[in-house]
DNA sequence: TCTTGATATGTTATAATATAACCCTTTATC
DNA sequence: GATAAAGGGTTATATTATAACATATCAAGA
């Protein structure tokens, strides 16, 4: 999987790796990726972008699945949990973690024109983030970090 | 007013200085800072504290002011469009900026135990973010950093 | 001063996002 | 198989945010 940028890429080998990493990871952590949670981690990975809560939902129910919203936040809550997946504070939406890497604090570039997502990685610690929570006594325990701009093929299209 | 951190200080001052610039910065972008507007920065000033909408809406109120949400929101979106306040993200509430300085792009540390906010100031462009914006052809906006962990205090309290 | 366009406010209604609480089922373990 | 722990199904409701439209206020030129 590696880092996932702005071009566009035959993804179809994503979302079996996707799975195939989460079964891993959740056997490693003796969790369970139940068909729910299964089902929606593969609906993010196969959109490839950042999705709403409802809008997973909506998908689940044209499946035929129960979908009240609770189904749907419980399991993204565990995606979450398990860094599987990503929730972006500013669009109030989940994405698919397409970081290969262990813990990893990422960071998100989010194009206002398309609304696509990429995810970068970073060491929070080592950075500007780090000495301002040093100079403040903070000890910080996870970084919420986003920035909005525009992608390179919206710029290309309208610049 | 300068950095806002974890030390208790006695903001009387913060206020009266809060509103002082505020003027000054809306009589130089030619905008109005209407009662309001004022007075809802006055809240968010005195409160020194991180706000929901509702809150703040609450406030204004029981002081026999109009108070449907839009009210409330509108207020919130002059001030933080003009750099007076800034939308935590991560609690979907507003905080009076307590940065000085020009333009900048604040990073929030959020303690988890008491959820006080510190707003640091620092340089987007120039650390990780910047270059992991470049290295994805990314122009970068806006950044949104947040910060979750403990502040001293509560680790003084509850080591 | 009058008019006019732009900005701001008041209000109703509703959309979008998220969680509490309860009960039942499935799973893992003894 | 008994039992505890985790997960799922469902109802209801809480929280956050905006659309839409009518009225009021302001700024600036005719």
């Amino acid at each position: 999987m590696g880092e996932a940028g702005f071009a566009t890429h035959d993804h179809s080998g994503c979302i079996e790796a996707g799975l195939a990493r989460a079964g891993r990871i959740c056997t490693a952590a003796g969790v369970r990726l139940t068909p729910i949670r299964r089902r929606v981690l593969e609906i993010l990975l196969a959109e490839h972008r950042a999705m709403g809560a409802y809008e997973v939902l909506d998908r689940l129910a044209r499946e035929g699945h129960p979908a009240q919203p609770p189904v749907a936040y419980r399991a993204l809550d565990f995606l979450v949990r398990h860094g599987l997946a990503h929730r972006i504070e500013r669009l109030n939406a989940f994405i698919a973690c397409s970081h290969s890497g262990r813990d990893h604090a990422p960071v998100f570039l989010i194009c206002r024109a398309c609304g696509a997502v990429a995810e970068a990685g970073w060491q929070p610690g080592g950075g500007q983030i780090g000495a301002a929570a040093r100079a403040h006594g903070f000890r910080v325990e996870a970084v919420v970090a986003e920035a909005l701009g525009t992608c390179p093929n919206c710029r290309a299209a309208a610049p």
